[in-house]
DNA sequence: TTTATCCATTGAAATGTTTCAATGTTTACT
DNA sequence: AGTAAACATTGAAACATTTCAATGGATAAA
């Protein structure tokens, strides 16, 4: 497992120092596999540019990834980046 | 284990969301049990009322417990927040 | 008790984040 | 080609965070 230096283990923590974000990445795991865009306009009540915006700091990290599919947008969970993250915050610990 | 609220992922997540608390953190797990306040003044370039609010962030959400020493105050990693923010981010996962 | 040390608080400037209306871009449908 | 649908970008307002000088409060030492 790759082991996360302190800047990125950062920008992680911030992108999900969000409700919004957060609430994101329970809508995917709630789905199972992929998140449609549009699935979030019924569940989050801000406007599209605002989704947009946080979409696009999950995807930046790379904490979700992002796959075109025609018009639309589905997202998926990366796994890989929650492992190393995990494994930066044991690396705290005495 | 408890079940971490996506709220107060969120203020961890927001705790460890700043270089400066991130170094804190390693610093104190470099002293290996306890840290002590005067010690972050040699290794933190930053004037005191801004290293004591990065502190006051880090013990408000209980990342760090704080132990009065008559005048100095040392701090602790509390590993059982760690472990439980960890528990939050595996329920992220598929 | 006076003085020094350690940490906390206040208040204000600088900076960063969140939000949305308006608009742009890309893809699909007719 | 023309229109519609899905997502992205821009720019600006509102809000939050970071930083520090100045000051305050508590404990220890002289």
């Amino acid at each position: 497992m790759a082991q996360m230096d302190p800047k990125t283990a950062e920008k992680i923590s911030k992108a999900l120092s969000d409700p919004t974000r957060l609430k994101i990445l329970s809508e995917i795991k709630k789905k199972n596999d992929w998140l449609y865009c549009v699935d979030l306009y019924d569940s989050i009540n801000l406007a599209q540019p605002s989704i947009c915006h946080h979409l696009k700091q999950l995807t930046e990290t790379a904490i979700i990834l992002p796959e075109k599919e025609g018009r639309n947008i589905k997202y998926a969970m990366n796994n890989e980046v929650i492992d190393d993250y995990i494994g930066f915050l044991q690396g705290l610990k005495k």
